[in-house]
DNA sequence: TCTGGGGTCCTAGGACCC
DNA sequence: TCTGGGGTCCTAGGACCC
């Protein structure tokens, strides 16, 4: 019996991927930084690091992820923007509409990547390459902002493709050479193989997708356990992973690395505090609330450890969320120096924020001045509104 | 040159329940 | 008195991505 499912069908995914896309918007902002080399990222001096560098940079060697002292080192004229990540997440939402008038199932990936479903839509934009080229003229026209696209059978392989040909520029893999697509391609090509598990496959001698792809599932599986197969599945360039609108955010969190290490207990829980305080106006504004706490740490050599603790209820309240993580930073912390600080709310619960009728007085007051604290913060800053408890400035 | 900040997903052991 | 197997939740760590 042969049962027709919308699995079977064909797929057309495209996946859009923003040129350097944080430079690419300061140059909007700033038409200066064309042509120079560009880093937006943090500062030379303190514990700053590249976020998004021109090619203009990369030519010396910048990369994403790199100190920035050493970008600098590398490319003495090197020109660096800290950032404007509210202007950031603007062009996000405009590249996210644009996209979104060419199908109805499209997914952010990042603030600077999307994958859509172009599947059936041949009669509205005409075959994949043509789709391709409307949505990067599309795109352009709204944000000014130069994508690359990859457009493929699936995701992975749509992505890949879009990793090659940037920037400015489109690559289309047709039905049935996915497989002779990626056999020449190095392993760490394949999204989700980074630097440890690039590593492992060297030293078995697997260099390429190919050689990954016929490599003896079981001396594999002694490397990568369960995930050996589905490896080698991915190196021949096979996904059937959905396309999915609105996926609900798994995690809240915000951290902070000092300029210096830290000793000093006060100082601590006072940043502590001001994470609270940012990771319960966020979860408020976003109408959920975290059933688990996390406070995460680490030392001056690097060393990370995270406590958690689920509550009995979900919670959005400031007060809960550093109350539980102080306690838990507190009853492990040895005392050796402090390099980053974070907490998080995981295990979320999404719900349109009513109060209950029977709520007592006192709840309805703390969500009104919860409310009001927002609200103020959203125009003036986080720093607009403190608790009692927090002293940072 | 020591290594940001925001995330996602996976694994593995132990508790606990049926 | 000793011994099961399966499922789910919690916790901690790690790899990876932009």
């Amino acid at each position: 019996m042969s049962v027709y499912t919308p699995e079977q069908r064909q797929r057309i995914v495209a996946h859009v991927d923003m040129d350097c896309f944080y430079v690419s918007v300061e140059r909007l902002l700033n038409p200066k930084l064309n042509g120079i080399p560009v880093a937006v990222g943090g500062s030379p001096d303190g514990r700053g690091v590249v976020a998004s560098c021109s090619y203009e940079a990369r030519k010396f060697g910048v990369r994403s992820a790199m100190p920035m002292a050493k970008a600098l080192q590398l490319c003495p004229k090197l020109t660096i923007v800290s950032g404007s990540f509210s202007r950031y997440s603007e062009f996000s939402r405009k590249v996210h509409e644009t996209l979104c008038s060419f199908s109805p199932l499209v997914q952010m990936a990042s603030q600077d990547e999307a994958y859509i479903d172009l599947t059936g839509t041949e009669r509205l934009w005409g075959a994949p390459l043509s789709a391709a080229q409307m949505m990067r003229e599309a795109v352009l026209k709204a944000t000014q902002l130069p994508c690359s696209l990859g457009i493929a059978t699936n995701k992975l392989v749509a992505k890949v493709a879009s990793s090659l040909c940037k920037p400015a520029a489109l690559l289309y893999i047709p039905p049935g050479s996915e497989a002779s697509f990626f056999r020449r391609l190095p392993v760490d090509h394949l999204p989700g193989v980074g630097v440890k598990s690039a590593r492992t496959l060297r030293e078995i001698g697997v260099e390429t997708l190919g050689d990954l792809a016929s490599f003896d599932t079981k001396r594999l599986a002694h490397h990568f356990g369960d995930q050996a197969e589905n490896l080698q599945a991915r190196a021949r360039g096979e996904n059937n992973s959905p396309i999915v609108n609105d996926v609900p955010a798994r995690q809240v969190s915000a951290e902070t690395t000092f300029d210096r290490d830290s000793v000093d207990r006060d100082f601590l829980f006072s940043v502590l505090s001001g994470l609270a305080e940012k990771v319960a106006s966020r979860m408020r504004r976003d109408d959920c609330r975290a059933s688990t706490i996390v406070v995460k740490y680490r030392y001056n050599n690097f060393e990370t450890h995270t406590a958690s603790m689920t509550l009995s209820e979900p919670t959005d309240d400031e007060g809960t969320l550093l109350d539980t993580a102080r306690a838990l930073f507190s009853s492990r912390w040895n005392n050796r120096p402090i390099r980053l600080l974070g907490v998080a709310g995981t295990n979320l619960v999404f719900e349109r924020r009513q109060l209950d009728i029977l709520a007592i007085p006192a709840e309805e007051r703390k969500e009104k001045l919860h409310k009001a604290v927002d609200a103020l913060r959203g125009k003036h800053g986080y720093g607009i509104v403190k608790r009692g408890s927090s002293a940072i400035d």
